[in-house]
DNA sequence: CTAATCACCTGAAGGC
DNA sequence: TGCCTTCAGGTGATTA
């Protein structure tokens, strides 16, 4: 469900309720989706700060941190002291602060809370984010000299800069013209810089939409997002392209759904 | 190293 | 109505 500019909502949104929020106590409904990798005690542990990497929404605690990724369905949900009113089936993690409640609803149950002392360490498989200040220009043509992946995987495996999903990839693919077959380590210098000014473009333009709703992905108010209007192929398959008016295509490629214009984006 | 497939889960949608 | 298949904003393990 939820890419960069999702997270990000989220991370903001919460920042505005969860700040300086002592924990009472965590209870998993369902075990999986808490995972408790520290031994420090939660209870009474305050939320200092809220950031992100990529996908994943860190909670900076007194003494340890909350790590999230909500995966396909994930979703937090914040209310105000205790007037928690959707309570459904799908509620797999309660997180009771003494001034509110988090609840973790995750339909599919992929999602994870990680309890972890180190976060770096936690998350050193992660890349660092496409909008972080380091990634610039010449990082990211270095990265995508270092692998002869094809640049939808290369974008897709959050190895070399994270926060890029499916829906963000096909359409910086289309906004730069590139076929999503290409090898990362073969784009042209001016293919790849476009790559990289349209990503950024378009990650910070859903993000000031508030992300993109397709049917799961609500804000810890319960808000969708309305980015999905602006979409040019994501969900297009078999309209028709709005510059070239070529049909939009849609094939499984790199094990997801792939959308593209098989004019304007030329093998 | 890359690429493909399955596993983890549930619900919605389409075909018959 | 119901059964069966396929698909879904993700990722990690395993196998070629």
């Amino acid at each position: 469900m939820p890419e960069l500019p999702e997270v990000e909502t989220v991370a903001n949104e919460l920042r505005r309720s969860l700040l300086k929020s002592k924990i009472e106590y965590i209870d998993a409904l369902w075990s999986k989706s808490f995972e408790n990798n520290c031994d420090i005690e939660l209870k009474d542990q305050v939320i200092n700060s809220i950031d992100r990497r990529g996908k994943y929404l860190i909670l900076k605690l007194s003494l340890s941190n909350l790590v999230i990724h909500l995966r396909m369905t994930g979703q937090l949900l914040y209310f105000e002291n205790e007037t928690a009113t959707d309570f459904d089936d799908y509620i797999r993690v309660i997180i009771k602060l003494y001034d509110g409640l988090l609840l973790f609803r995750d339909v599919r149950k992929f999602g994870r809370i990680y309890h972890v002392q180190n976060v770096e360490k936690f998350l050193s498989h992660v890349g660092p984010d496409a909008l972080d200040e380091k990634v610039d220009l010449s990082f990211f043509q270095k990265q995508l000299s270092t692998s002869s992946m094809n640049i939808k995987a290369f974008l897709l495996s959050q190895r070399f800069i994270s926060g890029m999903g499916n829906i963000y990839t096909d359409e910086a693919l289309f906004a730069s013209r590139i076929n999503p077959s290409k090898a990362a380590n073969k784009l042209t210098k001016k293919r790849a810089e476009n790559l990289f000014l349209n990503m950024r473009t378009i990650l910070k333009a859903s993000i000031r939409n508030m992300g993109s709703t397709i049917s799961d992905y609500r804000d810890p108010a319960g808000n969708r997002g309305t980015n999905q209007y602006y979409f040019n192929v994501y969900g297009r398959e078999g309209l028709p392209c709005k510059i070239c008016n070529t049909n939009i295509k849609k094939i499984k490629f790199a094990g997801r759904g792939t959308h593209y214009c098989p004019k304007c984006q030329r093998i």
